[in-house]
DNA sequence: CTTGACGGCTAATCAGAATTAGCCTATAAT
DNA sequence: ATTATAGGCTAATTCTGATTAGCCGTCAAG
């Protein structure tokens, strides 16, 4: 990896540990294995150290974005993903977006400097909003809602049952990020969390 | 307030928006309506500032522990306060605890403080993860244990119903927390909860 | 071969924020 | 009345961390 990109990697890490004001440019320049002057070289300062990787982030989920919306745009997509659903593709989908969100390590850091700095940037608290909350209800809700629709699953308020699916997951995530050791715990809650929702919602209780 | 007093409060205030780090002496100071130097007539240090809020959290947190252990431990009290449950009492249950939650002043500094702090000071991660994982959900589980017993509520897995009616009450609070403005639409959403939440575990659908 | 851009380094410099020194006033206890 | 203390202020001082200056070696293009 080249310089330019390892600065902006290090710089993630640390950030999404010790936020943006408690990271020193020496630190960055540490583990990058150079000087702290050799940084400005390839950036004008340590905030457009940031601000490169908050644009990086938007490249990466604006791209995320538009292909879950071309998907979302073409019946015949779905249709060939998601034809065959029954109530594992609802476990997999739940244990899939934990394990994805918990384990990809970009994602990961940048949730956690999302965490550290949304107070003081209304900028990233929209990100952090739009992320973890309005997009995983409205994207799932589409997925839980084409099982509705195909009686897999059973419910007359798709968001409300969206909410009920999402929010434990993303509980258990957040108590990851904070105790890493208490995934495995973290992940048994998970699955018992699924099996519940499926009893509560799948037509075995129809 | 005394001066001593209104400095961990107008401190609690900026660290909550803004972190420790992002924090000057000067800010606080003058919030108080002092000049910084003074500051240090009550305190060691801004560090010293910072531990003291801690430790009156820990006092106040201590305190409402030992009240719930003490109804915990008292069957008579607690059949005193829920021997007429119903679902409203649920219901109920869950709307005190998000307003509360939401609109106690100090409650809510401190939280988002920790939640700025949380990742580079394990203590800091073991309080949050009491305060808003382990406790709320062995107390609500309680409370809502006892629903069960009772008939008004029917599950085979009391934690896992408990996780079910608090995650999305975490989850709109965090919303809320990050963007106040959205506390209409969190309402509206914790309402629609609770009376799926209701339905899906309520004696009515037995 | 030679030159200029790139990317590294050391040694300043600069800026800003925490903290200390030392003084002053009010007040409460002797 | 005297004095000790609490708590405020201004004016340094100190510390720390970001940034700049200026030097140097490498290497690819001409």
């Amino acid at each position: 990896m080249d310089t330019k990109h390892k600065i902006l990697d290090e710089a993630l890490t640390l950030f999404s540990e010790w936020g943006y004001a408690n990271v020193y440019v020496n630190d960055i320049a540490e583990r990058v294995g150079i000087k702290a002057p050799s940084l400005y070289k390839h950036y004008k300062n340590k905030q457009a150290i940031f601000d490169a990787i908050i644009d990086e982030m938007n490249n990466r989920f604006m791209e995320q974005a538009s292909q879950l919306n071309i998907n979302g745009m073409d019946p015949t997509k779905d249709a060939d993903i998601y034809k065959n659903m029954n109530e594992d593709s609802m476990i997999e989908l739940g244990k899939n977006l934990f394990l994805y969100y918990l384990h990809d390590d970009y994602t990961k850091r940048f949730r956690k400097m999302l965490t550290i700095e949304q107070f003081h940037d209304k900028d990233l608290a929209a990100v952090y909003q739009s992320q973890y909350y309005d997009m995983p209800l409205s994207y799932q809700g589409m997925l839980l809602g084409l099982m509705a629709a195909q009686g897999i699953l059973i419910t007359d308020n798709v968001p409300i049952m969206t909410l009920h699916f999402y929010a434990p997951i993303y509980l258990l995530l957040t108590v990851c990020d904070r105790e890493p050791k208490r995934e495995k715990e973290a992940l048994k809650t998970l699955e018992e969390h699924l099996r519940q929702f499926d009893k509560l919602y799948g037509r075995s209780i129809a």
